[in-house]
DNA sequence: CTATCTGCAAATAATTTGCATGTAC
DNA sequence: GTACATGCAAATTATTTGCAGATAG
């Protein structure tokens, strides 16, 4: 009881998912289902929300968006770009600092999630040249 | 033409909101409604925008709830307790380390949007006791 | 006065869910 | 064979919007 089976339809998720940018859930679902036709947005949403539990990709609640999937599992921030709109990787320092200082306010730290806005590489490219 | 007034559902919606803890729009409603039955959600909704786009109040997006909506106009984090779900403050020394390395990575950032999850000190506390 | 705001109710849009059927193991 | 997974379509839920009447300045 309990045992997780391996699908077609969750091979097709994980593949789309790696394939899409920071996807929404719709996202991926319009991917898979425009190659794939029978599989059905419930579905979809069942196998990400799966995922998510499960710790295989990670949920990612930003500003003014839908709930976003992410493949890449080791710890990183996002940055949105106010130009562009894109969600890209931003990799951290260290928090410990930060940790202990939440921590003198009481509250232990064990995760987070960090959004930062700004401009893209590519954007701030276009916007000096 | 723009001129934004001043009128009393802003002002029992302000109200509302600063005696909440980080409340959702629909939190915000019931609120307001339970006291003033007239108000309408679609007017909370259409004020509490206005407000974050005015930024006299600040929205913020956490994972795996509803939008939400902060008084507190002074830069900080927030803290989700694992515990009671609790949406904590959070003051965090400057950004500006973090600023510089996202900056190597391309991204330059001017705000951001951090939620932290852990336990909160109310029920740090009752464990440990 | 008149541009902005509000109330209401209908429209959107993301996500969830019930249920009968399909299929991994 | 059987428990878990899927497809479908309806249900939920947060949020938005059109419009006619109310009101702030």
């Amino acid at each position: 009881m309990g045992a997780v089976r391996n699908t077609r339809q969750k091979q097709m998720v994980y593949d789309a998912l790696t394939r899409l940018d920071h996807p929404t859930a719709t996202e991926v679902y319009e991917r898979v289902h425009s190659e794939h036709p029978t599989v059905s947005r419930g579905t979809v949403f069942r196998v990400l929300g799966g995922f998510a539990a499960g710790g295989q990709v990670r949920r990612v609640t930003l500003a003014d968006s839908d709930t976003r999937y992410d493949h890449t599992l080791e710890p990183h921030a996002h940055g949105r770009c106010r130009v562009c709109g894109r969600v890209c990787d931003v990799f951290l320092p260290d928090f410990s600092a930060i940790a202990q200082t939440a921590r003198s306010n009481g509250f232990r730290i064990d995760g987070c999630e960090v959004e930062f806005y700004g401009v893209c590489a590519d954007c701030s490219q276009k916007t000096n040249a």
